[in-house]
DNA sequence: TATTATTCATACCTGTTTGATATGATATAT
DNA sequence: ATATATCATATCAAACAGGTATGAATAATA
């Protein structure tokens, strides 16, 4: 299950998405906007600057921009930002890589064959830009 | 990530698969060929037993065998036994609904339709018989 | 029938993670 | 100056994960 984070993020980054370009929208705009504890998101916000999906202008008027283009961002990017791995395991993980503890040999693990297969297949899905997924019906 | 619980019971799943039928495997003799916590394993042997995927012999000389042909046991199935829903938001599950709290209307939700597509394309993968993916290199 | 090997059931425990809040410093437009 | 923001760190309660403890029930077999 995606964890509260990632959903938060996931819809702040559509909420600034749809706004013009330009004008810096303020965590308070999207809290009340998208439901989100106001100082849970001040914390997600930060988290999403330092990992330069966007930027912050500080001060009065200040707020927050995309820091890329949205054809440049998927759900995976963010998933990982604010959640970490996304591989069901571990031993696979490319960015998150750990060792099993309890299996034996990771070269011959059946159970890491098939989870490295489905890996393959999900990550594609994931790594979507989001431009490309959240098209109006 | 998938649970601890969850790659036990398909190392369990997988191990009674690979012995003759006929001859109940014991929890013990599990446990230690797969590095499995004894008394962990009993707790998700019974989950397994509960939910019709394997049967036990009770008495000396008794243990598990899978209930039903391993071509029709999914990864999809033992995840769904032991850690619940595999759709990465509640109210996009089918077994494990849940309203979303934060969100105004389930119908018009963008997030929704996002990952109602990730789950189209994801749950396949997870849904196919562990006999087609656990082949032999 | 006593013993032994086993499953079955329930309850408990401990450390980590999740979701969230508190406090306050820093920056900037007006 | 003041109001409006972001930035940073620390804290907290509840839930969850992973695992343990205790002991009852069942059945083969010596
Ligand atoms: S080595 Fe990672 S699952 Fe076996
Ligand atoms: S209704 Fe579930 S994500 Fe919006």
């Amino acid at each position: 299950m995606l964890s509260k984070r990632a959903k938060y993020a996931i819809k702040t980054i559509l909420f600034l998405k749809d706004r013009p370009e330009g004008k810096p929208i303020s965590a308070k705009v999207i809290s009340e906007n998208e439901n989100i504890p106001y100082k849970f998101l001040e914390n997600i916000l930060r988290e999403l600057r330092t990992h330069r999906l966007i930027k912050s202008i500080r001060g009065s008027e200040g707020g927050y921009v995309l820091a890329k283009d949205p054809s440049e961002i998927s759900i995976a990017q963010i998933m990982r930002i604010v959640d970490g791995p996304i591989a069901l395991i571990p031993c696979i993980s490319e960015k998150f890589y750990e060792a099993c503890a309890e299996c034996e040999d990771e070269q011959t693990c059946r159970i890491r064959k098939m989870f490295a297969e489905v890996r393959a297949e999900m990550v594609p899905i994931l790594e979507r830009p989001i431009t490309a997924m959240d098209k109006e019906a």
